[in-house]
DNA sequence: TTGTAATAAGACAGCGTTGTCAAAATAGTC
DNA sequence: GACTATTTTGACAACGCTGTCTTATTACAA
């Protein structure tokens, strides 16, 4: 049971063509000074018998990987499979290798957990996910093993760490001007998660939108939810039993936003008629709920795709910007109503 | 620059210990006959100095690979997440590597290119979810290159393979014996994607409840979509527009089950009283929208977990069962209403 | 005690690449 | 045409581990 019937080698290759060993790795990794007709030759060769390199070889012999591992921590399936798919997308062109890893937020063993993966697999660079983005022992960690990285959507804005933005604090001025341009001027928001920072931007938007229109919002109109759809109802009903209810809410993630329409209804106010709502990531969900929700759109494909290009750059060694912001857009649709002044 | 800083190597711990290499590597791998004594030594010097094996040494050693292929085909980010959580768990448990790839079904390049992705990265199994599971040259090329694998969700009922299944015939069976229980007869039903055969299982349950029941359903009321919430409309359209409509309607997903209540609110039906409607899926949003859809749930993480247990017990060695099936369950709210006979 | 079987530990050659350095071939100069 | 400079090729030792085979050690019986 020598050499059974296992895949071709490079010495394969090195025999059928008559070259060295090391020939048919220069061809393979497109290395200068090797003449055109050794080229083709070996390139024949490699075709005709369909060889692959082995790349645990590779690695070993190179002694680094081209592994990148993608964190993350439970956000929506929608969240992360947007983001996963552009981080392959990239990746795949770049020939390199993509370990998805879960991790828990909370767990106490989420840093011994994420070094050993760094270590096992020889990890040759990280992109973290929020909430992960904004654990500061976490990129202690990274820096402590010296491991480029990228995070993506850091709520802090002061991180100086390569990073993929998005501009949610403009989108949701934005998103707020819109409101107030309805004629809207009693209006609630509904914060995310405390320790989802990234969410939390997007409650400044709201704030430099008000601000700039001079419109005071009371406290009683700022709730605080954690991200899920009962969060937003429990808000929603506090809410709404105000006294002087307002005329539209915002809430910082589409399903709260979902939340709030249930409330809603269960309260017998029409939307947009009797309340105005929006929301924030453009779930799927949103075009089909009723009315159809107005929310602002991150473009997470996109997003994955920039910060596997960022890291990829860094272990290439191009000096790529370290910084991107990539720009949310407003979706309209059905859930906001004109306001008589 | 030789050695740097570099990790630690199976060499460092058998110089700390004073053993071979050979032994330190017994003692990694539990191989037997290393005496208490000698595996404590060297446990001790592992844990101290943090070594960590290198994976692809170890792998160019051994020549296999621990890695396994989860293939899909855009399917909704709430499927595959749960699949892939599913199967990541098991592997990380059982120290598999994943690589998750993206195919496109219709793609000519799809056979060669899961060939190159099989032979590049030297997989050693591999998992696929629908539609992928029913692609009949892409089972023969696994047959080919002798590939351990395990189908999930296949829609042909006479696969000799490895495979996942849920029980959706049975389980469709009873959404539409509670249907029928509920007074309803005429009952109209929305096929998904014709080349989803798995979900087309979800049918033959339909007319299985009908049949048993002595009730025809006329071809009126038989409708094929697309899986999307779009084609759920278009189906629905068409529905709601005949002299006679249905009492209820059962789409092959939730997508599609939510774009029949859209249709049937710009008709001015109210759900459940004018018009009953159940899903298939259990997605997220079928608690959000209004009002909450009863449908069907298929325990995904459970499904990759399972089909992640069958791979490795095939890679193993271990004879476990090649098929499995977990039962999906009805979800029951508040979409159905109850008819006077 | 001695002899033998069982157990524990080690030496060493791969696994399939790449990096380093040396040798061979070619091109360029006077 | 002889002599460098340059380009192209090759030999060989890593990379860090495991498998095979050998040797050293211990346990056990007579």
């Amino acid at each position: 049971m020598k050499k059974n019937k296992s895949v071709a080698t490079m010495q394969d290759v090195a025999k059928e063509a008559k070259v060295s060993l090391k020939t048919v790795s220069r061809v393979i990794n497109k290395e200068p000074n090797v003449s055109t007709k050794t080229i083709e030759k070996v390139q024949n060769v490699i075709d005709a018998i369909d060889y692959q390199p082995n790349s645990f070889a590779q690695t070993l012999a190179r002694g680094k990987t081209k592994i990148i591992g993608l964190l993350y921590d439970t956000p929506s399936p929608n969240y992360i499979s947007h983001i996963m798919e552009g981080v392959l997308t990239q990746c795949y062109k770049s020939d390199y290798e993509v370990i998805i890893h879960p991790c828990r937020f909370n767990e106490l063993t989420l840093l011994r957990d994420v070094e050993l993966l760094i270590k096992r697999t020889r990890l040759s660079g990280i992109i973290t996910t929020p909430p992960l983005s904004d654990i500061e022992d976490l990129i202690k960690l990274f820096k402590e093993l010296n491991i480029p990285r990228v995070l993506i959507s850091p709520g802090s804005e002061e991180v100086d760490e390569p990073s993929v933005k998005t501009n949610d604090r403009e989108a949701s001025r934005q998103m707020t001007n819109y409101l107030i341009s309805k004629g809207h001027r009693r209006i609630a928001f509904i914060k995310g998660h405390p320790s989802h920072l990234s969410v939390n931007d997007r409650a400044k938007g709201f704030f430099d939108s008000l601000n700039q229109a001079n419109i005071v919002c009371p406290n009683e109109l700022i709730e605080s939810g954690l991200n899920t759809y009962q969060s937003g109802m429990d808000c929603a009903k506090r809410l709404l039993s105000l006294k002087d209810i307002p005329t539209a809410i915002f809430a910082a993630n589409d399903e709260m936003a979902a939340g709030v329409i249930k409330v809603a209804y269960q309260n017998n106010l029409k939307i947009p008629e009797d309340l105005s709502v929006v929301g924030f990531d453009d779930t799927p969900m949103t075009k089909m709920i009723s009315p159809p929700l107005s929310t602002i759109k991150q473009p997470l494909g996109l997003m994955g795709e920039e910060s596997a290009k960022n890291l990829i750059n860094q272990l290439e060694g191009g000096s790529e910007e370290r910084y991107a912001t990539i720009n949310s857009t407003l979706i309209i649709r059905d859930s906001v109503s004109e306001i008589e002044a």
